[in-house]
RNA sequence: GCGGUCGUGGUGUAGCCUGGUUAACACGUCUCCCUGUCACGGAGAAGAUCGUGGGUUCAAAUCCCAUCGACCGCG
């Protein structure tokens, strides 16, 4: 049994798109629809009654992150996280596995530069046990795999943690998002194929453990839905028999994991997607950039989450009909314009590029709050939009309009 | 008027005593990057002939003299 529906109202005609409706307890998200992140119970710069307005439908929280600050307790106790962070929407949280991929992404890559280190074994059979000292360092962070879990030290205080799936799914649980993530691995698109295997095969003995450990705890069965998530790299023999193996576990929904490169990512995606059923709802992880999104939604998926919007935001860029423009840029210090004259956005309306060009170079919060909004605004619209001409019959003419104006 | 301190990229400084490769650093500026988060992030670039004039020396931001300017103290 599921405490989620989902009902799907319409597909696309040339594509494997769709719209339809997730029904959770604590309300509808129609789908496809754009996830905001909320990392640390809260989407960075953006309150929750302006998300709404926004167009937003449902969070995305870390368990990684609440874990480690204030700890899963206090967010229990104040109610969960929807009522932690006053939102009373749908809450989705991650599983924190994406961690032991964004710790040690650049392993391989610059692995030469360490070959003394006696940190780094196995490097012949691809089996990074611990990821490159280097990035990791950077957060002064380190990460070991291995197949019972992943132990890691804080990017707080350096203090050293152990996630496991069931410690994972336990978390999670005392979280209480409608929906979360069973605990896996991300792999660097630069590992071998023999290493993508590995650590998929990892990933869906982890997912098995995490579905048992939910079972297990029947009230937050009762309340809580969990998506399974299909790796495999760019390869798509792997990513075909990681979804045929997720989907038989029997999850409530279906992430899409991994990092890509823009080449890979249409042939993983249908890959994994042509195992699906038409009837679980499917989580794009991660995604993205509104062509990558769009890419998506054709290829079949339903809901997508992304740091981008407000991290580019933050960091002074906007999302335009005409492509991303960066408002530090000198020229547009005396632009008097709109932020993108060719769309609204709630609560942005009286902001020129000028003025948050201004913001953002005085390095004043509020250019990072007005930039986030407008790109949240742009993202939840664009998918919004795309969800209407799915309705209407009329997505591939939507898309191919958007990617012409957008791209150039 | 006398004595002293100080003048180095846009800003603030280091280097000067013990002359010697492309004058260093921070911030700022310019451009790029950001896809299951890093709000105070990442990469690259441009930018000073070291107040001015003269002298010593193979060689001066560095030593000497003069001069201009700023500041401090004494009159």
């Amino acid at each position: 049994m599921s405490a989620i529906t989902f009902k799907i109202e319409k597909r696309t005609a040339g594509s494997a798109g769709r719209a339809g409706v997730l029904h959770t307890s604590h309300g509808d998200i129609r789908t496809p629809a754009f996830v905001p992140v909320g990392t640390k119970a809260n989407v960075k710069g953006i309150l929750p009654s302006a998300l709404k307005t926004l167009g937003a439908d449902v969070v995305l929280a870390n368990t990684y992150h609440l874990y480690l600050q204030p700890g899963e307790k206090i967010v229990q106790a104040a109610g969960g996280l929807g009522k932690f962070m006053g939102w009373e929407g749908p809450t989705m949280t991650d599983s924190g596995g994406f961690q032991v991929f964004s710790l040690g992404a650049a392993f391989g890559k610059t692995i030469s530069k360490f070959t003394r280190s006696n940190l780094v074994e196995n490097e012949s059979v691809g089996t990074p046990s611990i990821y490159d000292p280097e990035v990791a360092s950077q957060h002064g962070q380190l990460a070991i795999i291995d197949d019972e879990g992943v132990s890691f030290t804080s990017h707080l205080d350096g203090s050293l943690h152990r996630f496991t799936p069931e410690r994972s799914v336990e978390i999670q649980h005392a979280l209480g998002a409608d929906i979360f993530f069973a605990f896996d691995e991300c792999t660097s698109p630069t590992e071998p194929y023999e290493y993508q295997r590995e650590a998929m095969e990892r990933t869906h003995r982890w997912a098995d453990r995490s579905l048992k450990a939910h079972r297990q705890n029947i009230d937050a069965a009762k309340k809580q839905s969990l998506f399974g998530i299909v790796q495999g790299g760019r390869h798509e023999d792997l990513r075909k028999e990681s979804a045929q193996e997720i989907v038989s576990l029997g999850f409530d929904g279906i992430g899409i994991g991994g990092s890509f490169s823009k080449e890979d990512m249409r042939g993983a995606l249908s890959a994994a997607v042509g195992e699906l059923p038409e009837e679980l709802p499917r989580h794009f992880l991660g995604i993205g950039e509104p062509g990558d999104i769009l890419e998506g939604i054709a290829g079949g998926m339903d809901l997508f989450d992304c740091v981008a919007a407000t991290r580019i935001g933050r960091h002074g860029s906007i999302y335009t009909k005409r492509g991303i423009i960066h408002l530090r840029n000198e020229k547009y210090r005396t632009e008097y314009s709109p932020l993108d004259p060719e769309i609204s956005i709630p609560g942005t309306e009286p902001f020129t590029r000028a003025y948050v060009s201004h913001l953002a170079r005085s390095g004043e919060m509020l250019g990072s709050v007005i930039a986030s909004m407008h790109n949240a605004g742009f993202i939840l619209k664009l998918v919004q939009d795309a969800r209407q001409a799915i309705l209407d019959g009329r997505f591939e003419d939507f898309r191919a309009d958007f990617v012409t104006s957008y791209y150039g």
